[in-house]
DNA sequence: TGACAAATACCGACCAGTCGGTATCGTATG
DNA sequence: CATACGATACCGACTGGTCGGTATTTGTCA
């Protein structure tokens, strides 16, 4: 113990402990379902500590969701670096997200609260941004992708990304529900599936990432 | 008006009044963040009338779930009947899953509070037949699909299904929230990707309802 | 360095308001 | 008249949020 370090430090990781809490409560129950309390005692701290912190739960709900947003983004960002084409690239981001969303349950609580927040009161404008940010990954890709002549043309590629961004949280949705075996599998059949259709190439569906032909 | 018939159907019509307007408020608002007296406010009724036709909000939820996904389903069966080959009629299926979901805003009850029981602590069982319900049309013409040739092997009819409950889901979430211009169009267009991905052949992919070649 | 004061991090009892649910009552219909 | 239906008044539990207080650092001046 005893290595509390600097205030400034021992402050951020309350606020980080109440953030995870946050996300952790937020992604099982949904934002009205969570009670403060709930989260206050998950993080072992007391309501004190956390209006401390934040100003209110709206607060919270926001900050925890660009929280885990950002970790999802980053996550993402790093997966698609080395990917030599568009389909490539879609491939690994699809995979990516929902692997992150299967192997952290606190990463559902920006699906949760997304689709929570979108009939809230606020349409906060940040957040709103947030959003379009993991929307736009996918359309910035099928972009790229109909320039290289790697992706079908006559798709509108911003149509096509909410399809995309959609399809994993409906996917992940359901599995997170059903359960069900070797989920790590099946995702990635049907990012095959997904990937193959935006493909140009029919002849070459059986893998996009490579020359045959 | 004096119509007031007979007394049993009064009460029919006051429930089904209740239940019509808890479905609009779950809609917008999920499950949690609808208050119980929101809704009888909506409905026109009290508090009294809404005890005497149901035992709980839950019942209540369980209740509007199952009237809109009862009627979902009826649309969409009609919808199939004279497809006459499996891509057709999950095209015809996709297609009026999200039309509906457009155009009556309190289908969107039947995805709100699907999302939110899957959290809650009772798994009702009649509820996850509902889901399944949903789930098995899908997977249902992909199997057809496989036998008649139509569809592409290799890919587990029940996985895909889920992912094109999934797509439905997710595709409709994005548009209520973004909004944009013309989401029929874009519907029809995503719809004919997902299901020419899903067609046996690759040359015929522009219409897969046609006999070009 | 030591002591004292200001600032910060945190606590937990508490508040007003809202929730789902109940008990009771009026009324029209059969 | 009896009773199904619906309205009203009300309850206790719990909610998000507030507030006065305490413990621990940090800054400062001898």
């Amino acid at each position: 113990m005893a290595m509390m370090a600097t205030r400034q430090e021992r402050g951020e990781r309350t606020r980080g402990r109440i953030l995870e809490a946050a996300a952790g409560a937020f992604a099982e129950g949904g934002y009205a379902a969570t009670s403060l309390n709930a989260i206050v005692a998950a993080s072992g701290l007391t309501k004190g500590a956390f209006y401390h912190h934040f100003d209110s739960k709206e607060e919270l709900a926001l900050a925890a969701f660009r929280y885990k947003q950002e970790q999802l983004v980053a996550r993402s960002a790093a997966a698609i670096t080395d990917a030599h084409d568009a389909p490539a690239a879609l491939r690994a981001l699809l995979c990516e997200r929902a692997a992150a969303l299967r192997e952290d349950p606190a990463s559902r609580a920006v699906l949760r609260l997304g689709a929570e927040f979108r009939a809230l009161a606020s349409p906060d404008p940040e957040f709103v941004g947030f959003q379009e940010l993991a929307i736009e990954m996918f359309a910035e890709l099928l972009r790229r992708g109909q320039d290289e002549g790697t992706i079908r043309r006559g798709l509108d590629p911003r149509a096509t990304a909410e399809l995309l961004f959609g399809a994993i949280v409906g996917m992940d949705d359901v599995w997170h529900f059903l359960g069900g075996d070797d989920l790590e599998r099946r995702s990635e059949e049907l990012v095959d599936l997904l990937v193959e259709g935006l493909a140009v190439d029919a002849e070459q569906r059986n893998d996009t990432r490579k020359e045959r032909r």
